[in-house]
DNA sequence: CGGTAACCTGGGAT
DNA sequence: AATCCCAGGTTAC
C-alpha cells in the first residue's frame, strides 16, 4: 500500500568494483596530469612507514537525539554518503574516509579507515556535524510554536543539519534539479571517480571530493555522456566562473559564509544551474546560513498546507518562494532551515514508516492545472 | 516584472 | 506495448 521509492530502496553496491567500457574510456581521453605546482608538499618523504590507521570505533559525545543518522544522510542533503550497514553510513569528509555508526545505546561512534591525520578528522568531524550546536535546544523552541512540529520531533529525533563542504555541495545540488534521487546519486558517484581514490567499504569505492582544478578537466561532452542532461552544461559553466574568481572558486564560496542570506544567495544565483532552491540549499547546508529555506515542491505543499492554506493550489513562482521562505523563518527563527529539514523529512515517502499513520497525507493527484488553481476538486481532502 | 514552455533521462503509471 | 508523467528546478521567451 505505501508507496516506497524503489529507486532507492532497491540501490544496491555494485559488486564489480571495474566500471563499464564507455566509462574507462571517457575518462582516459582527459588524461589528469598532474601538475606538480598545485600538489602541495605535505606528505613526507617516509614511504617506509606504513601508514596503518587505528582499527577501532571511537565514540563520539552524541547521542541519538543529537544526531540520527539514519535521518540524517540518506534524507537529501548529501548523495555522498552510502550505507555501509544496519545503521552505519560511510563516507569522505576533505581527505579523510570514514564510517559513523549507532551502537548499543543509540550513541554515535566513528571509525577512521584512512586519513593523513587521526586528529585532523575528528576535528573536521565535529564540523561537518556542526556538532557545536544543541539539536535538543533548537528543537525545544521550535515546539513552542507549533504542535505539530512538536508531535513530529517525537518520533524524528536527531535530523541534525549538517555542515559540508561548499563546493561539494554545489556541484551536488546543481544534480539535484528537476531529478530523481536515483540518477543524482549516479551523477555524483560519477563526478566523485574524478577525484582521489581513498578506499573501499561495503563494496563501495570512495574517493576524496575532487578540486575545481580536476573537474575543470571534463567536458560537457562526457558529462553528458555520462547521462548528466541539460545538467552538463551547468556543471562546466559553473565551474569555469570558479575558477575565474581572482582568489579561487573553492575561496570565493567559502566567503559566503560571512555574507547576509540575501547576498549569498544573490551571489550563487549567478552561477549556471543555480537557481533559488538550490542557491538555499548550498547556504543551509554549507554555508552557516541556518535560516536558509530550500523551497522545492516538497517543502511549497508544506507550507501551502499548515503555513499559508491562502496560497493552496497556486503555482511555485520565485517571489512565492521567498514568500515561502518569510513564513517559515518569522515562525521558526534565526535557524528555520534546522525546522525546514525536519518538517521536509516527515514527508518523504521513504520516512513514513516511522510516524504513525494520522501524520500520513492522502497524496494529491495532479491537481489537474486548472486556471484559478485551486485542484480539490474530488480528493475530498482539501482542508 | 510575472507567467509559461523547453530542457536530459529513466522508471513507473496508464 | 506505446505514451504519458514525473522527479528535491533553472533558464529562456
Amino acid at each position: 500500500m505505501h508507496s516506497l521509492k524503489p529507486s532507492l530502496a532497491m540501490k544496491r553496491p555494485r559488486p564489480p568494483p571495474s566500471p563499464p567500457l564507455s566509462f574507462a574510456s571517457t575518462k582516459q581521453t582527459s588524461s589528469p596530469p598532474p601538475p606538480k605546482s598545485l600538489h602541495q608538499p605535505k606528505t613526507p618523504p617516509i614511504s617506509s612507514k606504513k601508514p596503518k590507521p587505528h582499527t577501532k570505533w571511537v565514540p563520539l559525545n552524541l547521542s541519538q537525539s543529537e544526531l540520527s543518522l539514519p535521518l540524517t544522510f540518506p534524507t537529501g542533503q548529501t548523495f555522498r554518503w552510502k550505507q555501509t550497514g544496519p545503521l552505519q553510513y560511510t563516507g569522505t569528509i576533505g581527505p579523510h574516509l570514514l564510517s559513523l555508526k549507532h551502537i548499543q545505546n543509540g550513541d554515535v561512534s566513528y571509525f577512521i579507515h584512512s586519513s593523513p591525520s587521526e586528529s585532523a578528522a575528528k576535528l573536521a568531524l565535529l564540523d561537518f556535524l556542526n556538532a557545536g550546536i544543541s539539536l535538543a535546544k533548537l528543537w525545544d523552541a521550535f515546539s513552542e510554536n507549533d504542535p505539530r512540529f512538536s508531535e513530529l520531533a517525537k518520533y524524528l529525533k536527531g535530523a541534525r543539519v549538517l555542515r559540508q563542504d561548499p563546493v561539494e555541495c554545489l556541484v551536488q545540488f546543481i544534480c539535484s534539479s528537476n531529478n530523481n534521487i536515483g540518477r543524482i546519486t549516479k551523477m555524483v558517484d560519477f563526478v566523485s571517480s574524478l577525484g582521489t581514490y581513498l578506499g573501499s567499504v561495503g563494496g563501495f569505492e570512495f574517493h576524496e571530493f575532487p578540486s575545481l582544478e580536476r573537474l575543470s578537466v571534463v567536458s560537457e561532452e562526457e558529462l553528458r555522456q555520462a547521462g548528466f542532461g541539460y545538467r552538463a552544461k551547468y556543471i562546466t559553466g559553473t565551474v569555469n566562473v570558479l575558477q575565474s574568481k581572482p582568489d579561487g572558486g573553492a575561496q570565493w564560496l567559502l566567503s559566503l559564509r560571512k555574507l547576509d542570506l540575501p547576498e549569498a544567495i544573490d551571489a550563487l544565483c549567478t552561477l549556471p544551474g543555480v537557481g533559488p532552491k538550490v542557491a538555499a540549499c548550498i547556504a543551509l547546508f554549507s554555508l552557516d546560513h541556518h535560516h536558509a529555506i530550500p523551497v522545492d515542491t516538497h517543502v511549497w505543499q508544506i507550507a501551502t498546507k499548515y503555513l499559508l492554506p491562502e496560497l493552496a493550489g497556486a503555482r511555485l513562482t520565485p517571489k512565492l518562494c521567498s514568500r515561502v521562505a518569510d513564513a517559515f523563518v518569522s515562525k521558526y527563527g534565526e535557524y528555520a532551515g534546522w525546522a525546514q529539514t525536519l518538517l521536509f523529512i516527515a514527508e518523504l515517502p521513504s520516512q513514513k514508516a516511522l510516524l504513525p499513520s494520522h501524520f500520513w497525507d492522502i497524496k494529491e493527484k495532479k491537481p489537474a492545472k486548472t486556471k484559478d488553481g485551486n485542484g480539490c476538486s474530488n480528493d475530498g481532502n482539501c482542508s
